[in-house]
DNA sequence: TCCAATTGTGCAATTAGTTGCATGTGCATA
DNA sequence: TATGCACATGCAACTAATTGCACAATTGGA
């Protein structure tokens, strides 16, 4: 079932859907949240052991470029992946406890829109993540 | 004169003043803006060349902490360290050209100020990158 | 001044991610 | 179905950054 959803993504974004992308796109479509790429390799090594981790990060590389994934360093070791749906939506990361918090795009939209106005810089921002301290953590030292 | 500065600088701080800690603060108060840790370790070597590259990344991680310098990565192979001044400034980044654009902070403050208001959540951005695309750059094909 | 505790450094090993290159595969065309 | 080409993959080498550990330097207190 998924098997043939991640081939028709793959061909809408003009790519091949080879057995190792169509994995690797399960893995992410699988996962309920943010995704690292040792996880999805784990994943798709199940059903394809022989497949490389090279691959792996060459095809996070593509999907990103054509936006269907997010790629984000949300402060873990390691950088995170993500579906990308028409509704996006962004992070806050305590330093202080390391709590993650979502926010909808629509508060990013004024910034956008200012950047554009003033430098007619058109921003695309798929996946942030702002540090900060969260409502528990402020007043405490421990930053 | 600068070796006083950087002296003081990581007193207050409270920070111990060794010989590589002021050398590596002084490369970043010499460089014009945004140096990365190859070329911090390059300069230090010529004064101390017995230093290793693990005490540059070290130092480096303690000044981003106290937010004496940032941090930023700016899309090229490796991160950019900058010192932080009282005037605040991000970037904009051309995913097609590779322009790199300066403004002020002030256009963030709205995000802020929406984050804390909705969220309480104080976000302390030091040094933004945001991807996109250049005036000159819309319209092209080569995103 | 001496000593112990704390902090900082060098070194080597490790991790996350990237790249060049030779081989393999998918797909269009005939 | 056969052939050729562009694209995709595996592999090994590489880069940027991090970490554990032993030793060195600094500090503050006896
Ligand atoms: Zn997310
Ligand atoms: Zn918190
Ligand atoms: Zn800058
Ligand atoms: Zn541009």
């Amino acid at each position: 079932m998924t098997r043939a959803e991640s081939e028709t993504l793959l061909r809408s974004l003009g790519l091949r859907p080879t057995p190792q992308r169509m994995l690797i796109l399960q893995a992410i479509l699988n996962s309920p949240g943010h995704i690292c790429a040792e996880d999805i390799y784990e994943q798709v090594r199940e059903e394809y052991p022989h497949i490389n981790i090279s691959t792996i990060y060459r095809t996070l590389e593509l999907l990103k470029e054509h936006h269907a994934i997010s790629v984000t360093d949300l402060g873990q070791g390691s950088v995170l992946y993500e579906l990308l749906k028409e509704e996006r939506h962004h992070h806050m990361v305590c330093l202080c406890c390391g709590k993650i918090l979502e926010f909808d795009h629509r508060f990013l939209e004024p910034l956008e829109a200012s950047l554009e106005e003033g430098y007619r810089f058109k921003a695309q921002i798929d996946h942030f993540a702002i540090f900060g301290l969260c409502a528990d953590c402020q007043g405490e030292e421990d930053d």
